[in-house]
DNA sequence: CTTATAAGTCACCGATCGGTGACAAGTCAA
DNA sequence: TTGACTTGTCACCGATCGGTGACTTATAAG
């Protein structure tokens, strides 16, 4: 005969709770697994009390947006060294491959918008597009000109755009366009390349 | 009073249909709408014929993945002039964002291959893999060697993993990194930052 | 103590999912 | 015409989903 476990009653320990399931779920199973149902049994927690305190799962992904400690950002307010257009810009990607990949919460995210551009992931993936703008808007400030003759928006875009996929395509396939991405070594290239690239279009002189 | 249709008998137009609904249903909604009922009604079919037909929806991923006209690849054998290492290869980057973007069906089984890599999705990505395996390969042989001193291929790596997301980011949000990806403009300096990136690390000396 | 309220438990609802068995009806060979 | 086979139709199953009403019980104010 199973004894029923005494539940000790803290509303506010309860909500923490299911906030942290639901971080929890997204960050393993992603956003497919996410539901009332499953974020309940992981809380162990009853479902009503979603409902109760969050006003269902939106509620839920609403605090969870709230967190500034989640999204991306960098933690000294000076993170790149002030200095020419094409290393500054290099540095700062490598310094974000790096977050992204050691954030596997904002990966679902941005792999769900991808796919999905419902309210529940909007929630979300505007609370990570305003932490990573914050941080770009900082390290621009640490940069000179770019070269002229050439399109930094557009270079920046394509760059970071390229950082997106890799970091997804580790955790996913674990490989892209023929490059091992669980090696270490090759992360190493890939930043390397990185620096190639805005050294390249970037000339100091 | 509703007249019944007339069934017309026909194992084969009717296995069609259900493998046309399927990829319609795809590159319209994408995974997350795919089912044997959705698939069933959008072909005007009852589902116990994907059972019978194709055991089951996965064998009718099966057999959409030996379409080879559903994947990308050069209309022409000679789908790139041949010269240096840094033209080619951008020609070819411009000519790959052009065909990713005017085909949903494989912008949606990338898109899923970040989210999940169950055996459903991978009967499509590995058709998908396949073709622009065989579409670079005959690239590659209009090219030249690259410039001394550069990792081509996690420089290549990084800028089709850019061309995938961007390409991405235009139907899920429309836009990217400041970037307006509704606009023809955006794309014509997308491609030009590609054709800048490209001769600025493989130069002709 | 009594009692109001918050916190937690439980059972249930309708809808939808993938999957299957049973059966009607068209097709064609003997 | 008879009979076997194929094609299509229909009803149903168990599981799971999001969501809600009704209940019990702990806690704290009076």
């Amino acid at each position: 005969m199973v004894t029923k476990p005494p539940k000790t009653r803290d509303a506010e320990a309860t909500a923490k709770a299911i906030a942290d399931a639901a971080l929890a779920l997204i960050a393993e199973k992603g956003f497919a697994a996410l539901g009332v149902n499953a974020v309940a049994a992981r809380a162990g927690v009853d479902k009503v009390l979603i409902y109760r305190y969050f006003d269902g799962l939106d509620g839920v992904l609403s605090a969870l947006a709230g967190r500034r400690e989640l999204w991306l950002g960098p933690t000294e307010p000076t993170d790149v060294a002030p200095g020419p257009y094409g290393p500054v810009m290099a540095a700062f990607l490598q310094r974000y491959l790096r977050a992204l990949r050691a954030n596997p919460l904002v990966l679902r995210v941005i792999a769900w918008e991808l796919i999905e551009n419902s309210e529940r992931v909007k929630l979300l993936s505007e609370a990570r597009a305003k932490a990573i703008r914050q941080w770009f808007a900082e390290v621009r400030k640490q940069a000179g000109q770019p070269a002229t003759g050439v399109d930094a928006p557009a270079i920046n875009a394509l760059l970071i755009a390229g950082v997106h996929h890799l970091a997804l395509r580790e955790v996913s396939a674990g490989d892209f366009s023929g490059l091992d991405l669980t090696r270490a070594e090759t992360w190493q290239r890939v930043e390397q390349s990185i620096e190639a690239l805005m050294n390249a279009v970037h000339p100091e002189t």
